[in-house]
DNA sequence: GCAGATTTCAAACACTTGTTTAAATTCCGG
DNA sequence: CCGGAATTTAAACAAGTGTTTGAAATCTGC
């Protein structure tokens, strides 16, 4: 059984690109279909393998479900890495005043939507990250805490501040939990939305009124005023 | 195979009570694991019956599957039905004073909360709902339509009116949406909640907060003034 | 162009899957 | 208490499950 994934830019061997190729297929069934909903052949057959690869690369079934789990996580980074950062840069060694708060909460909304709904990241990645958090996976667990967690840490300091609360009391979690489940169910549930509207997608000049609601809601929950148009 | 269920309260007959015992068993297996994810012989064992019990009454294991849904579809009654009926009655031929609407939305939210987390309604209820949603199983269409859809309708009126937006307006769409989202959140990840709380359940004095923190942001966001205290 | 490692492949493994069968048991009206 | 229906039972079914095997094919460094 191999364990290292091809990750510089050199030539990729034979081995590479069909554990790439297992991978991405894995992500994609194992999100729309569940663990158990896709078999090991299937599996094979849509990455154009063998079935005996998924043994060799991946030690089994559930070592390639973990791969493509771990590949998921890694393609949440651009989600949560520049909020993160622009929270902390933002708050540190100081107390933004309530203009700033606005500021920032209309830019965590944005990106955060911008990212998972215009194609960017592919849908299944939050289904999945949806669907362990209802019911996670023993071995999800450090994933979450080393992705998940702290962009909600970081969120909830910009909530905290919004509320006027401090940082560890219920209220903060409770309200920076409602913020971030407002914003991510335009993600989760994105098929029932999208049909409702009857829209194809969330792409090119769609993006814009979701955003637009989704953070006039957010700054309305959070009590802060809206930007002044530039 | 049979497939009326003993709806009366006539003493249940051999085969009720083992009809039953598997749909219970179904709805919270199915729920926590997915249609794959359990067997058949487990899901007997569990409700301590025969294997072939469920392909005697309900004609095979899809079948069981759909009575489950069904189930947990009708234990959803007492969330919607209380919602739209106070919607509909309050806007029937007059349009709502703002303090009207925000009493409303403060009823919906607290309503809500307080059906799905005080433990009346088991938790898969929620859980199956939600993942019906991001992944619909075709059979499930006709009970969306009937059970959940009509509650979403009724939220968009009350939300359209808040928000000064016509009905069929994406924004009001987007709005209602975004309203609902941030409700649902609370149910649908309870877990990751209540672990940052460091609480074992939504329940008694824990409600509370929940549902006023809930109810600040949802009328932040409508930009609706909470109700004076009584 | 060869030797040794890496990777592919089809076949077979033991096991579980959902479903069916036919006999045994339990129930219930007469 | 009997006779027919309803229900339960264990056993068997073919098909599909994840995994292993050992030989073939392919690549890599010399």
């Amino acid at each position: 059984m191999q364990t290292q994934t091809n990750i510089s830019d050199a030539p990729a061997s034979r081995g590479d690109v069909a554990r790439d190729r297992l991978i991405a297929v894995a992500a994609r069934l194992f999100a729309s279909r569940g663990y158990d909903g896709v078999s090991v052949r299937e599996l094979a057959k849509a990455a154009d393998v063998n079935v005996a690869s998924v043994s060799y690369y991946f030690g089994g079934k559930r070592g390639l479900y973990l791969a493509a789990l771990e590949s998921l996580m890694e393609q949440m980074r651009p989600i949560g890495g520049p909020v993160i950062e622009t929270i902390e840069k933002t708050f540190d060694d100081r107390t933004p005043a309530r203009a700033e708060l606005a500021a920032l909460t209309a830019f965590v909304v944005r990106h955060i939507l911008t990212t998972m709904l215009s194609g960017d990241i592919p849908p299944w990645v939050c289904q999945t990250v949806l669907r362990e958090m209802q019911e996670p996976t023993e071995d999800y667990r450090p994933m979450f805490d080393d992705r998940v967690l702290p962009l909600r840490r970081a969120v909830r300091r910009l909530v905290a501040a919004a509320i006027n609360s401090p940082f560890d009391a219920p209220r903060a979690i409770l309200a920076s939990h409602a913020f971030l489940g407002q914003v991510m169910s335009f993600a989760a549930v994105q098929r029932v939305v999208l049909e409702e509207l009857n829209w194809p997608d969330f792409a090119g000049e769609h993006l814009d009124p979701v955003i637009q609601t989704a953070t006039g809601a957010a700054l309305g929950a959070l009590g802060l005023e809206p930007e002044e148009a530039r």
